[in-house]
DNA sequence: GGAGATTACGACCGATCGTGCTAATTTGTC
DNA sequence: GACAAATTAGCACGATCGGTCGTAATCTCC
């Protein structure tokens, strides 16, 4: 899904790089800060001229948005385990474990891109900060359509408000990402794959 | 608790400036985050030169390591009317009644002083994040020790883990923290006042 | 009331910020 | 193989960054 991409040919060399650019930003952005990161240093990084990052982006906002994309590839395709568990209660579990292990092998080093972004942008008015909330509800709207496909099948009590239980489990992995992180301490990541399996046991 | 403070007479004149600095710090680091927040915009906010600024803090580090003492205060300020109920089990949900109302106030206006610092500056070795840290833990503390004592009185089963539940109530608040502000919707806070109350309803 | 410390300012430093402009090189297409 | 387009680097710009210095005004204390 392209926020509006101003369509232009593109060279084999050129995506190559572009996709380097983009990889190494959105790691770097998850301990710089979105804002924070830099064109001088991302340039640095991927060894390149700073106005030769300029030919990919036109301006800093466009690289931000790029890289939001980005993180969002990458993080679909950590989730894939998960979304390979059986629909339902399975796949709740299997989604929560992949992202408490992701951030466990530090696929991105500041932890999940999305927590770290949206700390720091969500009192930014702009369009980066929108597309991290779009990307965070969709997130969200993935949980509750598993909630409501275990509520279907009695997995999940049916008196169970789909947007309550979700609000929990992510607040509990969210935790857990910034915990582990600020303390070092993999127990807190241990504690959240605990609390995930309680909540759901509690709710029937 | 002050850090360290190299200890130097200072004036009633700039005692006072050096309060509105910090106040204006504190907030202001919850939209710009503690690195982003810059000497000359800071000075511009309350009026004075940066090197006026620099009278009261010899460094970037010195100011932002105050900026959070001076946060750890108005946090604690805000907690009080929560630590004013009856210890146990209602001071726990009066304590996170009290962090959450801090946050729909908009007390700090990018919500909690150190859920922002925390994202921003995990993965930033230093002083500052230590001292982040260190604050942390004693807000963890103290709700810990709020559990025991509900145990001790037979509020809580004694079965459940102080430390899990405590991870579990803080994650709630805090994501609380993080939805409320980035979807501008504060039935993230009524999620989180209910979410409280089951979870510890459950726990007994 | 005078000595000495504190507060505040303006000017200034080198570094880095995001962002243009230009030119050379590489690539894909007819 | 020629030509247009894409890629990348070099350079320079104005603004802003954290920080220093010298100096003038002001408060505190003996």
């Amino acid at each position: 899904m392209g926020v509006e991409t101003t369509e232009r040919r593109r060279r084999a060399d050129g995506e190559r790089s572009r996709e380097k650019i983009l990889q190494a930003a959105a790691e770097l952005a998850t301990i710089e800060g979105l804002n924070g990161l830099s064109i001088g240093r991302l340039a640095d990084a991927v060894g390149m001229s700073k106005s030769g990052l300029y030919a990919h982006f036109r301006s800093k906002e466009e690289l931000q948005l790029a890289t939001v994309e980005t993180a969002s590839r990458i993080l679909a395709a950590e989730l894939e385990p998960g979304m390979a568990a059986p629909e339902g209660k399975a796949r709740i579990i299997a989604l929560c474990d992949a992202f408490l292990s992701h951030v466990e092998r530090r696929v991105f080093p500041g932890g999940c891109f999305f927590a770290s972004g949206a700390a720091e942008l969500s009192t930014q008015p702009g369009r980066v900060r929108d597309l991290i909330a779009t990307s965070y509800r969709e997130w969200i709207a993935l949980l509750q359509g598993e909630v409501r496909t275990a509520q279907a099948a009695g997995e999940i009590d049916e008196g169970e408000d789909p947007e309550q239980l979700v609000f929990e489990l992510n607040g509990i992995i969210v935790a857990a990402n910034v915990f582990f992180l600020l303390f070092d301490d993999a127990r807190e990541l241990e504690r959240a794959r605990r609390g995930v399996r309680e909540r759901l046991e509690n709710s029937h």
